[in-house]
DNA sequence: TACTGATAGTCAGCATACTGAGCAATATCC
DNA sequence: GGATATTGCTCAGTATGCTGACTATCAGTA
C-alpha cells in the first residue's frame, strides 16, 4: 500500500481491503472456483463446483427432493432449479415427479453421473490441495476449522442456510 | 452427518462438504454478502459489496482507469464495466474519457459518492464484525491471516489477479 | 368439508463472474 | 514509417445467487 493510499484510507477510517473478512472471502472463493474449473477441465470434464456438490449430494441421498438438496448444500431453492436443469441436460441426473407429494420432484443420479463422479474425484481433491498451496497442512486444517466455526455461528443470516435433514 | 451418508461418502472417497476448503469458501462468501447487504440496507443505502469496494478504491485513487481499478480489487475487466455503469447510474461516480490515452476512461467519485461512503462506513464495519461473530478476536485475526496467505500464494490462478499498481 | 396457512417448485428480473470475440488506440520493433 | 503486438474497453453468452411473486399442492383446523 502506498503512503498516499494509506493516508486517504485513514481519512475516512476505511480499512484496507486486506483487513476486511468480506473482501478476503470473495477473493478466496474466486480463486477456489478458478482452481476447481481448471483441474476439472484438465481431467477432461465440464462440471462446475456447484454442479459437482449437487451431484455428489444426490448420489449420497437418492430420491431426495429439490428443497432437501438445497438445504444440504446451502443453495437457494431458486438457484437449485437451474443447476439441476443443467445436470439433467448433461445426462448426469434425473428429475421425476414424486409419488408421495405431487408438488415435489425426486432426484436420482444416472449411471453416467456415477461414472463422472468417480473419474472426477482426483481432480476435485487436487483442486482442494492447490487452493491451499500457500499453507502448511496444519495451517490448512486451522483455516478450515475457523471457517466452519464462523459459518456455523452465522448460518441463519443467509437466505439459504444449511439444513441437516434426515432423508 | 448420518451413518448412511458417511458410508456412502467413504465408498467413493468423496469427503464431506465441510472438509472441502472450496465449499467452505463458497459458504463463507455467501454469508458475508448477505450480512453486508442487510447492514447496508438497515442504514438506508443500496450498495453491494462489489460496488462499495469499487467506489472506495476510486476515492482513494482519483482519476484511475478501469483496468487499474480492476487490478486493485481483483475484479475481472469485463465485470468492472457493469459495476461502474451502476455506480454512474446512481450518481456516485463519473466516467470520462482520458486525455492521455483515448482508449481509457478516467474514474472520479462524486460529492454524492463521497457522502455515501462516509455515511455507510459504520454499516460496513458492523458487517465485518457480524460475519466473524462466531470467532474470538484472536481467531478472527488468525482467519484473516490464513486467508491472506492462501490468497497470496494462489493469486495468479484466477483470471482476475490482484495487481499492485502505482497510480 | 371448507378455510387457512405452509410448502415445492418455477419464473422474471437484477447483480456478480467468467469465456471468448471484437474494436479502437497505443507501443514496439524492423 | 509501417507492420505487429499489446492494451483498454465493450459485448454476447453462460452460470451462479439473490428478491419477490406466482401456481399447485398439502396439512391442519373449524
Amino acid at each position: 500500500m502506498t503512503l498516499e493510499t494509506c493516508l486517504l484510507s485513514a481519512e475516512t477510517s476505511v480499512k484496507d481491503n486486506n483487513d476486511m473478512p468480506g473482501h478476503l472471502a470473495r477473493r478466496f472463493q474466486q480463486i477456489a472456483v478458478a482452481v476447481f474449473l481448471a483441474e476439472v477441465e484438465d481431467a477432461g470434464f465440464d462440471l462446475t463446483p456447484v454442479q459437482y456438490a449437487a451431484l455428489a449430494t444426490i448420489k449420497a441421498n437418492p430420491g431426495l427432493d429439490q428443497v432437501t438438496l438445497a438445504g444440504l448444500i446451502a443453495y437457494d431453492r431458486t438457484t437449485i432449479t437451474g443447476v439441476i436443469d443443467r445436470l439433467v441436460q448433461k445426462g448426469l441426473a434425473e428429475r421425476r415427479p414424486s409419488s408421495r407429494d405431487r408438488r415435489a420432484r425426486e432426484l436420482q443420479i444416472t449411471d453416467e453421473g456415477r461414472r463422472t463422479l468417480r473419474k472426477i474425484t482426483p481432480a476435485v481433491e487436487s483442486a482442494q490441495r492447490i487452493m491451499l498451496r500457500g499453507l502448511s497442512a496444519k495451517e490448512g486444517e486451522e483455516l478450515m476449522r475457523l471457517l466452519r466455526k464462523a459459518i456455523a455461528a452465522a448460518n441463519e443470516l443467509s437466505r439459504a442456510p444449511l439444513r441437516d435433514v434426515q432423508v
